[in-house]
DNA sequence: GTTAGTTGTTGACAGTGTAAACATTAGCAG
DNA sequence: CTGCTAATGTTTACACTGTCAACAACTAAC
């Protein structure tokens, strides 16, 4: 069962795959990722990748759920480790996103490079998504009857701070941060602060 | 002179060639622009291209210039028609920009589609997209002076506003917004409720 | 242990980016 | 107007890609 080269299966032919177009889209951004190129990384023949995905998108959409699943993953633990009162637990869900993003560009890119959510067939994908907005939405709405987040439509909220942090890790991301600032900012600082201007605009 | 398909010589073959571009990248996306596709386009030889552009990304690179241009006029624009005070300058800068992404979904794609912004040769590019920045930055200090706009870093004011704007239009051309807030919203209106956001962020 | 299904390979085809050699034409010198 | 040269298009060719079909090797279940 082993990753055997002298076998003739492979044995995990699947992950291998997946962690491979993982690693070429890590060194070269997604639109260089080739299905061959990431048999040969596999060390398998040019085809056999199509025995386990029926074709290129496919193989990206995998990877994409990977990626969710280890943001959902990285979400709950930083709040499992934050304290239990709602606006920690909003921050910890925001920094942890924030951090998940920054930490892994490759599997942030492919999640929201736009061609796979708009496009059809990816269901399970949007509704994804989709939960980590209704999660905000809710913690909003119970800081909001708890007093401390001032009232207001709170999908609206929710899409204002999403619109923030995704522009600011995609700039990150981009190294359009590192251009517009100059000489090296200490990301972590610019994290922070544009978490309290977030909370400070949810303040009443 | 005129683009006439009878004749050997276009005429007019690297704007021609920009249009198709552009139309392409309209209808199936950036990642499905090809060389030989426009070429089709525009009634010529798949290599014809290779006479007004050294290679794919050098046409990538011009459309996204052309973006820069369009955005700069149009933002201009906008300010020249609002009132003069610092405030409203700053609104129609910002609006203008919103606008602008959302009309041009495709210029705004390519434009900060990542792999260009990033990758080596393209200093004009964040020469301009610096400009826009630096100008926003000067905007902000203006206000601060004014004492409209709270004290604090300008760079990292602008940059979270920025991070704001980006990631709105981002999501909208990407349908995300739309999956998210359900039942076709109504965008201005929340682009709208964003720059209030913005501005209560910034106020004394 | 035979057999059917799974997983991998080989070979083929159309479509792509791009380089080299060639063809046509526009623009200018005389 | 004639002829030359540089600019612009075309043809041909090659390596690479996604994907399909036919074939091969292995696994598991009867």
């Amino acid at each position: 069962m082993q990753a055997n080269k002298t076998t003739y299966h492979h044995g995990d032919l699947r992950s291998a795959l997946l962690d491979a177009a993982l690693t070429v889209i890590n060194e070269a951004g997604s639109s260089q990722l080739t299905i061959r190129e990431v048999a040969r990384r596999a060390g398998v023949s040019h085809t056999a990748p199509y025995r386990h995905f029926a074709d290129k998108d496919e193989l990206i959409v995998a990877v994409v759920e990977q990626g969710f699943e280890l943001l959902q993953q990285t979400m709950q633990a930083e709040k499992d480790a934050a304290a239990k009162d709602p606006i920690s637990q909003f921050a910890a869900s925001g920094t942890a996103y924030i951090d998940f993003a920054l930490q892994h560009p490759a599997y942030y890119r492919v999640m929201y490079s736009g061609d796979l959510l708009t496009s059809d067939g990816h269901e399970s994908l949007q509704h994804t998504s989709s939960n980590t907005f209704a999660q905000m939405v809710d913690d909003i709405t119970t800081c909001q009857q708890l007093n401390i987040v001032k009232s207001g439509n709170p999908a609206l909220q929710a899409l204002a701070i999403l619109s923030t942090v995704h522009g600011f890790v995609t700039m990150v991301n981009d190294n359009r941060v590192n251009a517009l600032l100059g000489q090296n900012p200490d990301i972590n600082a610019v994290r922070d602060m544009i978490m309290t201007s977030i909370f400070e605009g949810l303040g009443t």
